[in-house]
DNA sequence: GACTCCCCAAATGTATACATGAAGGCGAGT
DNA sequence: ACTCGCCTTCATGTATACATTTGGGGAGTC
């Protein structure tokens, strides 16, 4: 890791905790607690709330400071829909354009990787963090391959709400997790083919099927959260 | 206008300066230079070049400073391929949550507006920006309609390209203009009626011609440009 | 007792001083 | 004369002092 400032590494920090839910929905952020919580003056922190504001995790008005932002399901099941559609088109120009010989093979490198990670039939949870890795991998290479850095920074602010980070999975469902690394083999192979149509009809699957997932998992462990509070 | 601070006036001067193409690709940005320019200090500055890294207009290294990105052909059509697919998006959830009344209005006030506008068989210059405001309006009632305002966001992220603003249209060929009002009129009734697949089709296929004409506008401009040094 | 107005406190906005790091030039040594 | 390394210079990174605005609380009046 390159050495990077203060004010991106209080960003990051501070988006770790936002996207943790550390905060409640709509709290507000003092620039000054923050800088004293950090260790850090306000200029580093200013820049932060100034960042996440952007990439639209904070709310923010003129002389009143920042606040938590709230996200519904809602507003994940949208954000899913939309990195489906960009990521899609981004397997669709990856195909069409043809990808080089090294993005092939880190593709197929992926593939493989995960094939090992699942062949005794789980995933161990100790090579999670590794098919978690293989998974970013696969899904950067293409939106590299895609030719157009635009797709690759509009997919980055899908991943800034909280829950919907693709470091975020649900992993307690063997079968879902096999099916999706399915999808990546047949991605691997529409692009590998350069049916560009096919590429992206399954990544646009293969996000979406993920967002329904995630969205079931939120819902059912909202309802389990209210049953206490419902009984009395 | 509400009251805006230093910092985003200088953000908005400076992101219209690397909109208009006021700078050349690649260079750089001083912060001293720009404030001095600018007539402020380096705080608003340094917060103006911070928002547009983040909007994708600008390069960054760390201990190194600020440039202007380079954007070419392929950068502006993926833009807009992107929020075909971004808008046909808000489109579809839009028909399908159904739109208040008062959403409903204000798109079919756009659309008798513009039919009146267009009436006269062309676009009188005096026109132009009433018109313009009109096609800014459909497109963000739609977005609002939406109900996800990440959709609205992402989209802002496409018009931060040079020559992809919404603001920016090829005004010459009137009936590409009347083609275009066309496509309002089909999408107003698509989601008037709930006909999401409908609604999502035209209007992907709406800003997907737009990117479309303005590629071939581009590109026949590029050409001309040419021509002189190409003679010798 | 309630309402209004004014003042103060606290938070954000802005400027500037200070610290750090990077790049290029100049001088010394070979 | 050429190369290596240090040193100067300048731009960015950080802290802090100062300015402005907002909102609330207290005092005074009806």
């Amino acid at each position: 890791m390159t050495k990077q400032t203060r004010s991106q590494s209080v960003t990051d920090q501070l988006r770790e905790l936002v996207l943790q839910g550390t905060f409640n929905p709509g709290e507000r952020l003092y620039e000054i607690a923050l800088a004293e919580r950090m260790g850090v003056s306000r200029t580093p922190v200013r820049d932060a709330l100034n960042t996440l504001k952007i990439e639209g995790l904070l709310d923010y008005e003129t002389q009143r400071g920042y606040g938590v932002r709230e996200f519904g399901t809602h507003d994940i099941v949208a954000a899913y829909e939309a990195r489906a559609a960009l990521e899609g088109l981004a397997c669709r120009l990856a195909a069409e354009n043809g990808l080089t010989k090294d993005d092939l093979a880190i593709l197929e490198r992926c593939v493989s990787d995960g094939d090992s990670l699942l062949s005794s039939g789980k995933l161990l949870p100790e090579n999670l963090n590794l098919y978690r890795q293989m998974n970013v991998d696969f899904h950067e290479t293409i939106l590299r391959a895609s030719g157009a850095r635009i797709l690759a920074d509009l997919v980055r602010q899908t991943h800034n709400i909280p829950f919907a980070s693709n470091r975020i999975m649900v992993w307690d469902d063997y079968q879902i997790i096999h099916r999706s690394h399915d999808d990546h083999h047949r991605i691997f192979e529409a692009i590998a083919h350069q049916q560009s149509k096919r590429a992206e009809a399954l990544m646009q699957e293969h996000v979406f099927f993920a967002g329904q997932v995630l969205k079931k998992h939120i819902e059912a462990k909202a309802r389990i959260a209210e049953e206490p509070g419902e009984r009395g």
